[in-house]
DNA sequence: AATTAGCACTCAGGAACAATGAGTGCTAAC
DNA sequence: GTTAGCACTCATTGTTCCTGAGTGCTAATT
């Protein structure tokens, strides 16, 4: 099954050109292209051949050729060359990470933004992991007699908080005395650990110093009780809509309501090994997802992956701008985030 | 121009029955009504005087009656029975604020869901102002030798981070006196006046207590020049793609891409008066909505208008049971906030 | 005077049909 | 091995016709 040079150029001829155009690609036209200096009928025998092989597809008897998953899968494979993306395209990638001064969430949801203003499609991009960020510092600040928020920072900078409210029977001072014990135990600390060493480690010493142990400790543990997923950000989710192979407004729906499903798309792309991954059509292994393609590429510190970019299109996706895109972006998160936590 | 009974019994059945079918209303359905004593040509008659008046209208020379967009607007403002929600209704909005400890955007972005959830139209929530609450804290927590992490606590427990750099030739102490100054002299500013405060107050303190005056003072500048903007929250964005009256692909990506501008969504929003507000179609000034109605609450705490919660559906929408809904889960907002607002 | 039955008329939507044209596969000639 | 030629296929488009739900108007009925 090993295809001939002049198979090679005409399966990729056929996929460039459906990319750009979406209509099924026929003989005649093809035979006009640039590059091609035998006539349409060898095209037509060549084309039976690659049909046969299970490169490309007709849509009915008498269309032109589309390619197949597996003409996809090839051309990915073999046939692709990273475009080259113009300074333009890299301008604006760096223009995400211009600022002294930042949330990091921003940068996050930026970075979806931008990738999804430069290819027109969708983009998802999975925050960094947060449960396995040590804690730096917890702060309790109480805001009236009853209510206050207690204030976690990670050493990677991330910030959680959460709103509670204590009965007024309880000390200031014990609040701080708290406060003071948990930063010299729990520093350090994984946040998804934090529960776990709260019973091993602080209680004991929450009971020599507080007055109010168990309520203490019982709203200690509803605080840290915090379920710290990665959160998800996303860009362009109506560029699908501009997609001619989603002209159908029931697959629309599907679509979308499953992007809007959270927990699952997070769990596609949290389960990408490192590095830039291509799944096409029904390689995702979603009915829903069968005339789309997942391209998703990881962003890390050291050997550690710590989250991951993706952008979700249609099977016939500008393959080679979208993985150059989402190559440079995810160094620079990397580089980023490396700055960041590698001075610790 | 003033309808008899049963011209306002007609009307009322027209707007009911095209609500819950989207079916132009024909004579002789409308006459096999419950509560219809007269006969189909009676009807007729009466329709016609209705649409004279403009009430309804036709789709074509030979249809049923549609709602027009006075007849929509009449039907609001004089046939409109609120809807008396259910036990089921009532407990899901109420589980939203069910839990003790949380985080005021979590609340949020619940109501956004489930008031989707409960209508089947998009729901959108304008967060509380933050710019005008008052500053409660300020910490900087230093992450290593030149990242720190900038934490502004308001007195309403609303958190904001930054995340900056600073040479390591700044002295630890020096950071130390800055947050200490910061904290006296900002305490109870509001947001919004934070960057005004700090020229005209600050900024001579801080001249004669630390070394790196210029550096900290232009850091600090940067750092508050924060945009705090009101967040949005949606839902249910995708329900839209369900009703019949937006089967046209083109008009829903209108819809969809106005609906993620976010900024323009947040002023049409904000700007309106307290209490329940109904936009019909062209009210709502803007070509892509002509065929949408927004219903718009507010939240508050005493005579402060803080936030607002809107739902956005066809014109043909259940306007009693959203305006029920919305009026339950506003008061239930205004609840918890004053419950977190007053005691300070 | 108000209501209703009756009738002619309208029009969107669907079915049936033909014409068009872009494409194919195959065969025979180059 | 390549290509010209030809018969064939089928999605698409446009035309026509039919049906049914609905209307407005008029004349009869209450």
């Amino acid at each position: 099954m090993l295809l001939t040079d002049r198979q090679l150029l005409i399966l990729q001829v056929i996929v460039d050109d459906f990319i750009r155009s979406a209509q099924p690609v026929g003989s005649r036209s093809l035979s006009k292209k640039e590059g091609i200096t035998f006539s349409s009928a060898t095209i037509r025998n060549e084309m039976a051949d690659l049909e046969e092989m299970g490169f490309i597809e007709k849509t009915h008897t008498s269309s032109g050729r589309v390619p197949s998953e597996k003409g996809y899968r090839y051309y990915v494979d073999h046939l692709l060359s990273p475009q080259v993306l113009t300074q333009h395209d890299i301008t604006i990638v760096h223009s995400i990470f211009a600022e002294k001064i930042f949330e990091f969430e921003k940068i996050i949801q930026r970075s979806a933004s931008i990738l999804s203003d430069l290819t027109n499609y969708t983009s998802i991009v999975l925050g960094p992991a947060v449960s396995v960020n040590k804690l730096k510092k917890i702060q309790i600040i109480p805001l009236n007699k009853e209510t206050a928020v207690a204030i976690f920072v990670t050493d990677t900078g991330h910030v959680e908080n959460r709103l509670f409210s204590l009965p007024s029977s309880v000390h200031a001072s014990d609040i701080e005395k708290t406060v003071n014990i948990l930063n010299e135990r729990l520093n350090g600390v994984p946040l998804e650990d934090l529960n776990d060493k709260i019973y091993k480690e602080v209680a004991i010493l929450l009971r020599q110093h507080i007055h109010n142990y168990d309520l203490m400790l019982n709203t200690l543990a509803q605080l840290l009780k915090m379920p710290v997923t990665e959160k998800l950000f996303f860009g362009g989710k109506t560029n699908m809509l501009s997609q001619p192979e989603f002209h159908d407004i029931s697959k629309i729906r599907d679509l979308m309501t499953m992007i809007d499903q959270e927990e699952w798309i997070s769990n596609i792309i949290r389960n990408n090994s490192k590095g830039i991954n291509v799944k096409i059509g029904s390689e995702n292994k979603n009915k829903i997802m069968d005339d789309c393609s997942l391209i998703t590429a990881t962003y890390s510190v050291g050997e550690e992956k710590l989250g991951s970019i993706a952008i979700l299109g249609p099977t016939r996706m500008e393959y080679s701008r979208v993985i150059s895109l989402l190559g440079i972006l995810s160094k620079d998160l990397t580089n980023v985030l490396t700055k960041l936590y590698q001075n610790n």
